[in-house]
DNA sequence: ACTTAACCTAGCAAAATAGTCAACTTTTAT
DNA sequence: ATAAAAGTTGACTATTTTGCTAGGTTAAGT
């Protein structure tokens, strides 16, 4: 699938907690890039950076002038974790045997799929959770937690069996 | 669950790598980290870094003098991926907040938890997954391929490295 | 004794990360 | 028209992480 390991990083999470501050205040009118580094407390500058990546990848549409700012290119249900990391971080390809038949040494290149298969599980995972259903998923914990005080409920996106299931299902 | 964010870096892929490594090799008897260097182009030093944590994190046994080299500490089934990771990674944090109760932004703790909470799965996820899984997974590969190999022409390969023969005997 | 290999320590260069500063352009409200 | 709000760009800096080199010490096998 990927060419490239993913990998998940402070930079990483910096981007997807932007994209959700974004889903979760963008709903009505565009949020200004000063409101999610004041929530969030990320710098201004670092925002932009990570967020003229997220431009160019189609994720996010900003709007000018007064009133203007970010919103979410596509429903926040359509956006998923792994592609909002993929967006930000460099590709690196981390070959090392260059991942053609150029690898004399078998043993080596043994391992190196191990991890691509591995890296390959983590990225369909996260590819299957959006930013909708965090905040779905979420909302559902505020209503319970406001019905119960003290339910502490976990939050779980999928089932630890499909995860599992689909992890069976490659390499 | 976890106090501080999974991360995936490079890092994290070479000591799963040389996990791996280890474990498909260190069956019989130890396996030196200049064998591990050379198979997977990991300078001796920085593997001695990683198994060094790894060796504190109980994950891995070493014996010295001639003959010896690096074990398992437990069986390839009973070491998950989110442990090596673990092991290697500094904890670092990151909380911003403190994650007590002295946070007084709302909005800011709600990505923040959020993160936490993908981070639990993905963890979560890591942790199913173990050494013993990955390796009987390319061993079943392998062998589909082998026989399909077989159905076409016959073998002559063996005599071609020790390498094959030994990597089918395995588990 | 000698060798092998784990084990330890310090330092270092390159890269990635995180952020700053300054000078823009575009849009829109007044 | 003009000013303000907001996005855009590039260059620049500091810190941390990464991956590695070089030098040791210690334990165990021959």
């Amino acid at each position: 699938m990927g060419d490239y390991p993913v990998r998940l990083t402070t930079k990483g999470r910096y981007a997807v907690t932007a994209m959700l501050d974004l889903a979760f205040h963008s709903q009505i009118k565009p949020v200004t890039l000063t409101d999610i580094a004041a929530r969030q407390t990320i710098s201004l500058s670092y925002l932009e950076q990570l967020f003229a990546r997220l431009r160019r990848a189609n994720m996010v549409k900003g709007t000018r002038g007064p009133g203007g700012g970010y919103m979410l290119a596509n429903a926040a249900g359509d956006i998923n974790i792994a592609d909002i990391i993929a967006a930000v971080d460099e590709p690196l390809d981390a070959t090392k045997c260059g991942g053609e038949a150029n690898c004399q040494n078998e043993k080596a290149c043994l391992t190196h799929d191990l991890w691509m298969g591995l890296s390959d599980q983590i990225r369909d995972y996260l590819k299957g959770i959006t930013l909708g259903q965090l905040l779905e998923k979420h909302r559902v914990q505020e209503i319970a937690k406001r019905q119960d005080h003290d339910a502490h409920q976990v939050v779980e996106l999928h089932r630890h069996s499909e995860l599992v299931s689909s992890f069976n299902d490659l390499l």
